[in-house]
DNA sequence: TTTGTTGCAAATCATTTGCACGTAG
DNA sequence: CTACGTGCAAATGATTTGCAACAAA
């Protein structure tokens, strides 16, 4: 269970302060933070560190499978840096909080033949949604 | 059966032109427009309509619950008429296509109890992804 | 009439890009 | 040294909003 930060150092990926923030903002189960709150946190520990330069890293981290983006919510997408851990999410339609969750069986298992139009299907990304003990 | 511009009126839902326009345009299954779309296939019967006003129209449908927003891609959002209809949907991870599809079995029964965090579950969105026919 | 809807343009929000400067390898 | 990453500001794309004119019930 290695951190983000090591994989990627392993990887030979170009570290610079930068990136080497946004990689440690982003750790841990149930961290799922827009970019904006990746840059808001990023810039307690570096100040000078841009807003873009943080869209930038995030979209490459994407890119390189380390990091899962999520389009749950109406607006800002949000980052999940568990992209190494199979899971899927439980998000409250009250408040929005996202929690990772493991369901039972394979997804895909529950979608026949006769209704996949001839695609050849790779993955399933469910979202449970619900409300939270908080908003209940 | 009914399509939605009866049900919208059988809710007595004030009708005006734009507004039927935009039902008629929404109409039938597999149809995920953006609005952006609908309001270019809108403005082909009725030239003077407003982009703000489709945007209005749909998401008040999107709050009557008669149309469901999609979040699938990674810019715009598509809207679905087919909402009193469940289903899930299966998208081409090349060419973005979008097909309705069912999925056997109750997708809620796979959450056990211990992975819900307290929450009350209501729904589970499946998002199915593959490559299409055309572009395997 | 009366209340809710529309059109327009300007405002907002999230995200991307162009370019000169800086720095890891 | 040199390719690649960064900061800044301006550009873009999607969606929302303010407000006066308008039309359904």
């Amino acid at each position: 269970m290695s951190d983000l930060l090591e994989r990627l150092r392993a990887r030979g990926w170009r570290m610079t302060s930068q990136r080497r923030v946004v990689a440690e903002v982003l750790a841990g189960d149930h961290v799922h933070l827009t970019a904006d709150e990746v840059h808001a946190r990023a810039v307690a520990h570096l100040p000078e560190i841009a807003r873009a330069t943080v869209y930038n890293t995030l979209g490459e981290l994407v890119a390189l499978g380390e990091v899962v983006e999520l389009s749950t919510d109406g607006r800002a997408k949000r980052y999940d840096p568990n992209a190494h851990h199979p899971h899927q999410h439980l998000v409250c339609s009250n408040c929005g909080i996202i929690r990772d969750v493991h369901p039972t069986g394979d997804p895909l298992g529950a979608l026949p033949p006769a209704e996949r139009f001839g695609f050849t299907v790779a993955t399933a990304d469910v979202t449970y949604r619900g409300l939270c003990p908080s908003c209940a």
